[in-house]
RNA sequence: GGUCCCGUAGCUCAGCUGGAUAGAGCAACAGCCUUCUAAGCUGUGGGCCAUUGGUUCGAAUCCAAUCGGGAUCACCA
């Protein structure tokens, strides 16, 4: 049940409301009441359910339905009639009013979305956020693709948006990479191996394990314990080591260590550009990770923090319905949440306009983001009560959670190339593209390929774990992306075609809409509130979900309309108007999600 | 065990700020290409909306409990 435009909500409500007053002696005003779009099977365009009112009217549904409709209908000449169905009065509107919306629709362009203006917000979006040890996953793609997406939509509304990226490439796991780099790589580079960078770092990941399980297993065929063998491991001990030479800024060691994160900035690069994201700031732990230490110290004057006896600084929050928690070891060292302390505050420093902070993250760190934003609101941050967790599910594959080290992962770079593969063998066997060229042809498989996965994540919830199965590949046809890109295409194809003017195509007064066109009209009018609600709700799916009925729509449309072959030359100027309009709106809603629509295909 | 999230068609998902007979896509079956791109359209079958109670004129939607699944509760990040 949507909130149906709100001009037209604004419009019949404010009409509605001094009707029901004056018969029902009641004082509602317009907000308060609720108008739904009438379901399909029944006559009307908006309904209003009775049930509020009966009581005041001190009649039955069915009656007090009756008399609201009379009234609507002498008082409005826009409502040509209405209908009584239980306590449901539906009403419809004039041919007029729908086509005089249309043409205020039509005369807009980039209909529904919001020019950046001295009224929006500015808004840091946090998101991708990688490790510099391995290459991303399907999982970094929804992270990917659902923070870019989002920024996106934010942009519509008039906001702001700074898209930044916070890079991991420091700690335990990176030198794990680099041991067994130094170890077994044998000088290996991605130019010796043709391998991306990113991969072949991960490859030592995985070679890292390796050894280190073949060394746990010795020292327990030894005599250790499982426990004494994880810590006594020498390859452990030598990566242990190795942090602690970072830590001292060893030359050998940091020159290693930018080599190998050089290489995999090289590899992200590719697959970002391959995913169509971008980031306006990068920030990099090994900047970051020592900043939150004084503000430890400050709110330990405070009395917000508190010392225990061995040494660590902790904030109790069991008042709050949370746990203790560490904010500083006891041998003086940060954990995680200082570093995201000390990078918010510096972050608010550094932009002092933004209104908000939005953190894309999965949802397995909800209780993390919990305990961050209570931390700055009690340090006294106006602005922690503006930041917000973008909390996403987990992707799931049929046998479960991915790990990394177990080798149950999607790669992303795999993934994509296979999706554009399949489009390109797909569009090869409906052979519709002559007349492209080799490089229009590769962006066209690109396109679709990578429509097709992007859709496929951005229209479930983001809140929702989803089930990906690598074995059944992702769809082309129903409820997909290639449908809505054909249907552009498809819409394009009939506007090439149209020898006048479209520019200066003028609407006439006098069309008697056929039912797919109101419904064309009424849907296309939803659209600035879909956008709405999406960018508030922080939730791609309901721009996809919307351009995919949009999409339906038009197809039924099509088939039941022609519009080049109309003989009546009004109705077919019109058409092209109102295909030109759906076309665009498919185009920007697709925008919104990352994912190109072409002219052809 | 505490806290949080989730259970809708065989499968993947919409709908959830309470409203009429719960919608799509995939899969299955049956139709539609001398007509603007069939990656399309039309139709058929498929549901105790996990279960039980409660609130309400009205519950898939709100509340509680139960069952089932997941996450989290580190001086890891």
């Amino acid at each position: 049940m949507y909130f149906c435009g709100m001009n037209i909500e604004h419009f019949l409500s404010s009409s509605l409301s001094p009707i029901i007053n004056e018969l029902f002696g009641l004082t509602t005003n317009p907000n308060d009441i609720i108008l739904q779009k009438t379901k399909k099977e029944f006559e009307g365009d908006y309904t209003l359910v009775t049930f509020p009112y009966i009581k005041a009217a001190k009649a039955t549904p069915e009656k007090t339905g009756e008399l609201i409709g009379e009234q609507l209908l002498k008082h409005h000449s826009s409502v040509t009639q209405f209908n009584v169905v239980k306590g449901f009065l539906n009403f419809s509107l004039s041919n007029d009013f729908w086509l005089t919306e249309y043409k205020s629709i039509s005369q807009m362009s980039n209909y529904g979305i919001k020019e950046a203006n001295s009224s929006g917000k500015q808004i840091m979006l946090e998101y991708s956020s990688p490790n510099t040890n391995k290459p991303l996953h399907l999982g970094h793609v929804r992270n990917n693709l659902l923070g870019y997406s989002v920024a996106t939509i934010i942009k519509t509304q008039g906001h702001e948006v700074i898209k930044v990226n916070l890079v991991n490439d420091r700690g335990i796991h990176i030198c794990k990479s680099m041991i067994a780099w130094k170890l077994f790589g044998n000088g290996e580079t991605p130019q010796s191996t043709g391998m991306k960078g990113d991969h072949l770092v991960g490859k030592y990941y995985v070679e890292f394990d390796k050894a280190y399980k073949k060394e746990i297993q010795t020292l327990i065929d030894g005599g250790a314990t499982k426990e004494e063998a994880e810590k006594q491991a020498p390859i452990m001990l030598q990566t242990q080591e190795m942090l602690l030479k970072w830590e001292a800024n060893d030359p050998d060691t940091i020159d290693l260590w930018k080599m190998m994160n050089g290489w995999v900035y090289d590899g992200f690069g590719v697959s970002y550009k391959k995913l169509g994201v971008d980031f306006d700031k990068m920030y990099y732990e090994s900047n970051t990770y020592l900043l939150g230490k004084e503000v430890v110290q400050e709110g330990l004057t405070k009395g917000i923090f508190y010392k225990k006896d061995n040494g660590s600084i902790c904030i109790d929050l069991t008042n709050e319905g949370l746990d203790e928690k560490v904010v500083l070891r006891s041998d003086g060292t940060s954990v995680y949440i200082t570093q995201d302390m000390g990078t918010a505050i510096e972050r608010f420093k550094e932009f002092p306009k933004i209104n908000q902070m939005i953190y894309t993250v999965g949802n397995e760190q909800d209780y993390h983001f919990k305990v961050l934003f209570k931390i700055l609101a009690k340090l006294g941050y106006s602005w922690a009560n503006e930041c917000y967790h973008l909390s996403y599910g987990m992707v799931e594959l049929p046998e479960g959670k991915m790990k990394s080290r177990e080798g149950t992962v999607v790669d992303a770079d795999d993934l994509m190339d296979g999706m554009v593969a399949t489009a390109k063998e797909t569009t090869k066997e409906l052979g519709k593209v002559e007349g492209f060229t080799t490089e229009e042809l590769e962006t066209l498989y690109q396109t679709i390929g990578m429509g097709a996965l992007k859709y496929f994540i951005l229209k479930v919830d983001p809140k929702k774990k989803m089930l990906f199965d690598p074995k059944e590949s992702i769809d082309f046809n129903g409820h997909t992306g290639p449908f809505i890109q054909y249907t552009h295409a498809r819409i394009k194809s009939i506007l090439r075609k149209f020898e006048g003017n479209l520019q200066s195509i003028l609407i006439s007064d006098h069309i008697t809409l056929h039912e797919k066109e109101k419904e064309l009209i009424k849907l296309q009018y939803e659209f600035p509130y879909i956008l709405e609600e999406s960018a508030k709700t922080f939730n791609p799916a309901v721009v996809a979900n919307y351009i995919y009925e949009l999409t339906k729509l038009f197809n039924q449309f099509y088939n039941e309309c022609p519009v080049l072959k109309e003989e009546n030359n009004t109705i077919k100027e019109f058409r092209i108007k109102l295909i030109d309009s759906t076309a665009s709106i498919i185009k920007n809603g697709m925008t919104c999600l990352g994912i190109d629509v072409p002219e052809r295909m």
